[in-house]
Order: C-alpha cells, then structure tokens, then sequence
DNA sequence: ATTCAACGGTTGAAGATTCAACTATCTTCC
DNA sequence: GGAAGATAGTTGAATCTTCAACCGTTGAAT
C-alpha cells in the first residue's frame, strides 16, 4: 500500500510538474505560492504566513520570492508594523500569469485525478488527506528550517 | 479537496525526507533506489528497469547512481548482452546501509501516515492509489527525460 | 536603559532535479 | 555491408531545495 502510495503521488506530481512547467514556466510550488496570495484580501501576505500556506520551508520560500520577484510576478513590501517582516505582493502581472495558468493545471488534475476516481473515492482520499495534514501538524515540531532552539 | 491532497502529501514527504535524510545521509529517492535493488535477483538492475521501477527518469537515476556509487553503496557493471546497457548493483555496504536504514524509515511511515487511518481508509487509499497509478501510466506518453522523436 | 533570548527573514554553498544535447550501440531495411 | 533511425545511458548547465550560518528587530526581564 506504501508502495502504490509512493508511486502514484510521485508520478502525478512530476506529471502535473511537468505541465505546468511547459505550459507556463514555472513549477508547481512557485504556482502554489501566486494561488496562497491571490487568494488573500490585497493580495499580499508576510513570508511566514505566506510559508505555512504554501507549505514551504522559510528558505525555500525566501529564494522562491526571490526568482517571481525577477519575473516582476511578486514585489516585496517592508511591513509597518514590524520591521523585520516583509510582505510578498501579488503584482498584475502576477495575477494574470495566474490566470492564464490556472486553467490548464485545473484540467490536468482533473484528468489525471479526479477522473480517475469514484465520487465517493474522491470523498474518502479528502477525508484520507485531511486526517494526514492534521495528525502531521500536531507532532509537527519542525515545519520550517531553522527550528534550533540552542545557540 | 486537491489543497488537502497536496498539503498532507507535500507535508508527508517533506517529513519523511527529513527523517531519512537525519538518520541515513540519503534523500528519499535515493533511499527508493536501493530498495528496488535490494527486492530483484542478484541485486542488480539495467539503468532502465531499475529508472521504471523507483519512478525516476532516466538522466536521474544516472546522477543518483553515480553519487551513491561514490558512497560506494552501488556498482555499476557493463551488461553483456547490450553493450549500451549498463547494470547497477548493490554492494554490500549498500545493501548494509538499507538495513541500518530501513526501520527508522518504516516507523516514520507507520507514524506520519498508518497510524493517522481506519483500517477501513488504509484499505481505501491502497485502491485509489493504485487506480491513479494505473491511470497514469496508461495516458503516460512520457515517464522518462528524453522522448524525443525527431532529431 | 540594558541585556539576552527568541523571532523573521535572507544568504551562500552544497546537494538534487530537470532539460537539452550528446555518444555509443543496436535494429531495420535495402 | 551500409545508411537511417531507434535505444541506453551519460553529461553539463540551469534551476530548485536544503542546510547552516547569519543579521537586524522585537519582547521580556531586570
């Protein structure tokens, strides 16, 4: 069961991967960073709660700002309230490669996922998922990089 | 739905990649690569097979051989039949190395993912991930690097 | 006000993955 | 035998991820 598991999430998301690479230049975790802030109220969200959304480590994040911000995708904003926070802004341009990419990366899930499935196996796997995140959220002692309490 | 299926999975992997990572200085596929090795006959694999069977394309599994050939946990060795082909085999230290490797990993698996489910749902996630496998490789017209044709 | 630990985020290097050539061998067909 | 094309696998460059160290800021205790 492990193995089909390992199997079949692998080969989806390289397949999604490799789609939404051809069909817009960017991977799937850079695609999921524009869909966390397109979906926030003005668009724009500090890194670390743009991390947790996105499900990405700090770094990870950091670097991947980094590159949409070349693409002129994301702009950084320095955060009043707090100044070692900065906050990631989806630009227009942003929003419209989104929108231009959505569609196809939808279709793509559709076909190689939900279509594959039974309605009430597509209730189960939600189910399924749900149970995983949350159990891996409590024992999650370490989301991020840099978890070193010790200096 | 697909948020909880990419967030449990992203969350999953992330962890357990970790974990082996911590306890075996492998990545996960690297990891996967001495597994299908050590289950074949003779623990040895053409490139290719063993590329198919750890869910890597092929350029992959050529780098990974090669850095765990400098681990000296695989060999490489020339086919006789195909002078094009080339078999990868696991060493004894390697096959050590999986060993010393393997529990700390199945128990990560049992506790980040088994002991989250039902019996009932672990059932059930063995079918649909086996369905979306199967689906998969059937619409697959590309699983490997280079497909092609023209030249 | 000062000190010190924790927080928020970045950076550079090392490791891993992808992409697009590329070499060498094998197969097919004439 | 020889040309054309398909196969097996490798390589280097570019990209992405991780790891560990780092800097500046904030919060809390004194």
């Amino acid at each position: 069961m492990w193995r089909s598991y390992i199997e079949s999430t692998q080969m989806l998301m390289d397949r999604l991967d490799q789609e939404l690479q051809r069909d817009s230049g960017m991977p799937h975790t850079y695609y999921e960073v524009l869909v966390r802030l397109s979906e926030v109220p003005d668009r724009r969200l500090r890194m670390s709660a743009l991390a947790d959304r996105s499900m990405s480590s700090r770094s990870r994040l950091s670097h991947a700002v980094a590159r949409l911000e070349e693409n002129g995708w994301v702009r950084r904003e320095i955060c009043a309230t707090d100044r070692r926070g900065q906050l990631a802004v989806l630009t227009d341009a942003g929003f419209a490669a989104l929108a231009d990419a959505a569609p196809g990366h939808v279709e793509g899930v559709r076909t190689h996922l939900l279509d594959s499935l039974t309605t009430e196996q597509v209730r189960q796997l939600a189910e399924i998922c749900k149970v995983i995140a949350e159990r891996l959220r409590e024992s999650g002692s370490s989301c991020g990089d840099d978890e070193n309490t010790g200096g």
